[in-house]
DNA sequence: GTGTTACTTAAGCCCTGACTTAACTATTGG
DNA sequence: CCAATAGTTAAGTCAGGGCTTAAGTAACAC
């Protein structure tokens, strides 16, 4: 498994989790501390601390110290990979499908030759 | 973690996986019996069928038995918790950016208030 | 300077995930 | 029938994920 951050592995591991989930929603409102994620989650501070340093790793997230505390932003731009990939799966789904009406279109047409001339 | 199929849970995690999204790539262009699926991941078969087994839990996979062989077939429909969660993420994000914007141009506004009469 | 706050590190626990080999079972082709 | 094929189950290994408590450290607030 590719590590790096930006890869399908590192993101979709990153969203795999509900936790991180629910930060991802949360951040996408505007930045907020550790302890802000941390709240609504009941956990504690070193676990939340823990997926808040995922998402950076994934690079879903940035985040920077001020003072004695960490505040954390979403960085959105960085989904890209995931829907770039699902886009492609999308597409090549389809145009099977596609593949898969002509086939049974000519089959149709091939069982109705001569039959009649339809126009649906 | 909710693991009923179909749910965030279950498909981030089936396509966190690389091997798994190598299955899915290759499902999209039509069906495959599990050795098929198997073959080009160098990979021993029940670790295949596990995987196999694991999209089929998260709904995104049927498979079915025919003779010997069992064949997997993609569920393309089931990817849309995915992008709906995706699309709500990027909903939420631009809403922000919406207000981020409206308030600089009040800033802008103020600043520049009586200085000129701008129209860009 | 002392206590509180907000994180940070370290250690450990338990469970799951991704494999493996070995030993079946169920088809199928000669 | 018999051997090869395709899958399935069982058992076990090994690494990592998601948490905890306990013990720091750094910044504030008085």
């Amino acid at each position: 498994m590719d590590l790096s951050p930006g890869t399908l592995d590192t993101l979709f591991q990153a969203l795999a989790d509900p936790t991180r989930r629910t930060m991802l929603e949360r951040l996408a409102k505007g930045p907020a501390s550790v302890s802000d994620l941390a709240a609504p989650l009941e956990m504690t501070l070193p676990a939340a601390l823990d997926h808040v340093r995922r998402l950076e790793a994934a690079g879903l997230v940035a985040t920077e110290k001020q003072g004695r505390v960490r505040i954390a932003r979403l960085v959105a731009a960085r989904y890209a990979p995931v829907t770039t990939w699902l886009d492609a799966q999308r597409a090549m789904w389809e145009a099977r499908l596609d593949r898969f009406e002509r086939f049974a279109v000519r089959q149709r047409d091939a069982n109705t030759e001569s039959k009649d001339t339809r126009d649906d």
